[in-house]
DNA sequence: ATGTGTTTCAAACGATCGTTTGATAGCGGG
DNA sequence: CCCGCTATCAAACGATCGTTTGAAACACAT
């Protein structure tokens, strides 16, 4: 398993029914020539999606920052849309393999016993995280922060790219959780991967609103804070309705008016 | 004060220095009759750019959707810029003010002692998380969720509309947690407003994921959840470095390889 | 040198974008 | 009746978009 490198087929564009025109087969991406172009352009993607939005980025911004040709961004991924995936594609395996890393490690070191919630919780955490530690790496945060609560084109894509973390991640969640209803445990695992995102797809906003007293960037204290905050939640007591109809709406706001 | 139905001044468009040539003066907003076309554009933006995005809607898709011609987003408005400020000032007026109405009534009720931390979270929860209880609502709280989480030209102008209610909340929460540090205390709410930010803007998805079980169109149930899970990470011990230079950066996952 | 296949390039394709224009209705008060 | 004002409309503006084309530049085995 960990599988996280696989290049795919020609992945010829749609269209065009008959596909070979003039040149169009994909090339290894090991030990390659080409590398160079491919790659610039991979990274100049990776920063200008971050910086602004997929749709709001051009290609030829792309390929002017990576001193590359328009034309290049086809030949080299056929479409705009699968620069994106391949773009994503790319960061987001090795993440998850250092995540199912992680878990299983601790999952062995524990037998027979669990894990503590904390330590699943950082498994889970810090590979994202660290992401921020580097330029690059920070840019394919923001992105990836960002395509997690924006719904286009591209969603099943992401969402394919963690169903394996999800599918190891979860039962364990369940036994460590054993008091809290189904809904609950994924309320709240949800909240704690919206802190995540939240944290990963900032762009100095929270530095600069705070006056430098919470640093995204700072990837030990971004860890220890979702960690300890998402686990604490985790402890909190099962709300009232496990799955009842309607139980327990109780709205604030009635008070006057 | 609870401003939030101030008309702007004529605004018009930063281009033609020679402002006036055809018509341009911006009208009175109550008591118009071509209010009709101009709550119909806004209701279209708001559902398109919820849908999609700011940048990947057109304005020919806005004005088809209401039935308008495409001069009127530039006669009502000035430019696309300027409908998406009035689409977000139209509906995060009132959901802010009834924040710092809930918030009011919480601390007149309670004094001279303080009110509980999960009704000061109710009143800062509540009425965003009420918006998903209205087809048109839904559609603003997946734009204004989706609009926090990612910056473009229009931050500046979000910002400036939860000015109001960050002031009034923050000292409150301020004295409700007097143990935690500024740091700890601005991570954690930052992780309550990602987790409501979240859940305003999710599209079915959680839903389908869950087969149902989390519906973030439940109000009743996503207030409790996000109020208790908050409440639960605010009351979890201070972290260890206050801080401090780097104290205490464990990171895991150096059992192999 | 020749031939083959890969990679890059300038130029153009049609489509669609936000914005502007000028004319055309509707409607009030003089 | 005519005038000033508001609102709407069809049509076009220049700009930029993603994509395609055909040829040049390159690498390298024979």
């Amino acid at each position: 398993m960990l599988d996280s490198d696989d290049q795919q087929p020609p992945a010829q564009p749609p269209a065009s029914p008959a596909a070979e025109s003039p040149a169009r087969g994909q090339v290894d991406p090991s030990s390659d020539v080409s590398r160079d172009t491919r790659t610039r352009l991979l990274d100049a993607a990776e920063r200008l999606f971050a910086e602004r939005t997929f749709a709001s980025t051009s290609l030829r911004q792309i390929t002017a920052a990576a001193d590359a040709n328009i034309a290049a961004v086809h030949y080299h991924f056929g479409s705009k849309d699968e620069l994106f995936r391949a773009v994503f594609h790319r960061r987001v395996g090795p993440v998850n393999d250092r995540r199912l890393q992680g878990l299983r490690a601790l999952l062995t070191a524990a037998a027979p016993a669990e894990p503590s919630l904390e330590d699943v919780l950082r498994a889970l955490v810090e590979p994202a995280a660290a992401l921020r530690a580097t330029p690059a790496g920070r840019s394919f945060a923001c992105l990836i922060g960002r395509s997690l609560s924006a719904d286009g084109p591209h969603w099943k894509t992401i969402e394919r790219e963690f169903e394996g973390v999800k599918a190891e991640f979860m039962p364990v969640f369940v036994r460590l959780c054993p008091e809290l209803s189904t809904a609950d445990l994924v309320w709240r695992l949800h909240f704690g991967l919206a802190s995540l995102c939240m944290v990963l797809s900032d762009t100095d906003r929270l530095r600069l609103a705070t006056g430098g007293l919470c640093d995204p960037d700072d990837v030990g204290t971004v860890v220890e804070q979702i960690v300890s905050f998402t686990a604490a939640g985790l402890r909190a007591p099962a709300t009232a309705s496990p799955t009842g109809p309607r139980a327990g709406r109780p709205s604030n706001l009635d008070s006057d008016r």
